[in-house]
DNA sequence: CTGAAAGCGCTTACAG
DNA sequence: CTGAAAGCGCTTACAG
């Protein structure tokens, strides 16, 4: 940012004017000789010139970066979303700036309020889930894409996952396998949709007659309370009934049960039987490897880039489809 | 970025001028009445002004934005650097931009000179040891500094990690439990400095009396490469020494190693014991738990911010430490 | 305590 | 094919 050479400098040293550079810079070398074309460019490659983007943000009132809002960006899931979007943001020429909300909803929307700072293009939300209010006035006056998690009573385009079929498809397979008892220890649900899609169907499927004869339950945890999970793993051990499972809620979630469960020696899918959401780079390498609900990570990132960039592009905010939701699929493994 | 509030909408509605404004935005109450600074405040309340920062930093030559290139942003290792980072800069009001070299020297280039066209002040840099020249260029018209791999006859500031002592500690350790033979699985070196500082530290160790009764190798590998992992295991188990041992270069190579292993039935540590590089989040709950040399990746990364910042905002490039080296720890567990 | 004015580095409609 | 000039939204030295 020191004694940078600007527009003016090259224009001068060039011999030209800063719109025959301007116009070079911009590729529009139909407008101008031959000579000029070669002669600029060789100026430019011999002074190491670099055109200011800030400058050209300014006057175009584009910033060609996006701001990406990530509820908890450490954690497996965000991480592969965030792939998804790098990838293809960077293949339109976009930048992007990665944001972590650490789950605090205040952070959520001071962060927002800098980026509106930075004049991001627009952004890609994985909210908090109690924000719903501010995140809908932003959506006004940007273009928004939300990632995972959705927002009741807007239509800001969102780009999701099948839970309710997730649910399903594990509350499914553990009763093939003949489990009498099933409990899912989710997140709180709190506003975030994905986790109340979930809790749901989950509730929903207790009460139908194909599985009137499985005991479900549906228990809140976080990870932070390993204590918690320590206790509900004693007492659920104890408890009478066999064939038990457990659904984890997240990567997170996973590893903390099989890390309690290892210190209570109990084993899976012997002492109960486990299928867990995400599949983690470590779910195959376990002694018994875990079964899995997969969800697309990548390409839900990779797809709300691309349903805000074609927003941002062409300036029609058709929004054919504005919900968009991937299926999900199970990966069987030997905890069940 | 549409019909937004500019500074001078915000001057005409206060009924001031913008240069007051402009004060107000930066503090400078001590010059201006009361009145109209609480005038000006209800103001920029009432129509939700937000001043931008990019006119702001075309005019002040700063963007309060530094980007960080990393070599390969998705593996553990650079996940926590990361989180450092970070941490220090959103404490002092810096935004950061991350970038993904994907482990490509030319587009460790390419990206470098993008965000030189974002006008970032400064860079932290994991670089992928290929373009030594090139960094020691912009290091010259930026503020650099190195995280994690060092550059050759240089003194641009770098915090990096004691890999010497990392291989050390492995050696010694896996010696004290009796090992007659040692194999280093790294990452190819090329020229990445902490991974020459373990293999030149390996082969020197190896040249000691201490452990002149082991038989110690260095084999580079690739994670890419899963078949040239389960073919070296297969021969490496079939030898007839006893008390194998293997140290892994990194998270990768070691979830790799351990999933080939059970491939091949292999146990850890029955048939060979196992040290791995890096403390990843699974290690502990393996069957059995990963003995590691554990790097503070998140220390590395919060200093280097630190580092790079403190450059920043003082003009003084006092650089009482251009190097930084922090210490590893063993941390033993059950493969050993 | 406050304002007029110049300037940061670009782009673009207009004129030639 | 090319340039003069205005303007994007700020900041700041200068003058009052």
């Amino acid at each position: 940012m020191k004694n940078k050479l600007s527009i003016k400098d090259i224009a001068e040293l060039a011999g030209v004017s800063t719109a025959t550079i301007s116009r070079y810079l911009n590729g529009k070398y139909q407008s101008m000789s031959v000579d000029t074309r070669k002669n600029i460019a060789s100026i430019i490659e011999k002074f190491g010139y670099q055109p200011s983007n800030i400058a050209r943000s300014l006057r175009i009132s584009e910033s060609k970066t996006i701001a990406v809002i990530m509820a908890d960006i450490f954690n497996p899931y965000s991480m592969d979303v965030l792939k998804g979007i790098e990838e293809f943001c960077s293949e339109k020429g976009y930048t992007i700036f990665i944001c972590d909300a650490k789950n605090s909803t205040q952070r959520e929307r001071t962060i927002i309020e800098e980026m509106t700072v930075k004049r991001v293009d627009g952004f890609i939300i994985n909210t908090t889930g109690e924000n719903d209010y501010f995140i809908k006035g932003i959506a006004l006056e940007y273009p928004v894409v939300l990632v995972g998690r959705k927002i009741k009573n807007s239509n800001i385009p969102t780009v999701s996952v099948d839970n309710a079929q997730g649910i399903r498809l594990a509350v499914e397979h553990l009763n093939e396998l003949k489990c009498k008892k099933i409990i899912f220890l989710s997140p709180p649900a709190g506003h975030i949709s994905p986790r109340n899609e979930r809790i749901t169907e989950f509730k929903k499927m207790s009460g139908e007659d194909n599985f009137a004869h499985i005991e479900m339950k549906c228990l809140p945890v976080s990870v932070l309370e390993e204590n918690v999970i320590k206790q509900f793993l004693i007492n659920f051990h104890r408890s009478d009934s066999d064939m038990k499972s457990i659904i984890t809620g997240n990567g997170q979630i996973s590893l903390k049960v099989i890390q309690v469960a290892k210190e209570l020696k109990l084993s899976i899918p012997e002492d109960f039987l486990m299928v867990g959401f995400d599949d983690t780079d470590w779910a195959h390498i376990l002694r018994k490897p875990l079964t899995v609900v997969a969800q697309p990570t990548y390409k839900v990132g990779y797809s709300a880039a691309k349903k805000l960039i074609s927003q941002l592009m062409k300036e029609n905010d058709a929004d054919e489809n504005y919900l968009e939701i991937l299926p999900v699929s199970l990966i069987k493994r030997e905890t069940t």
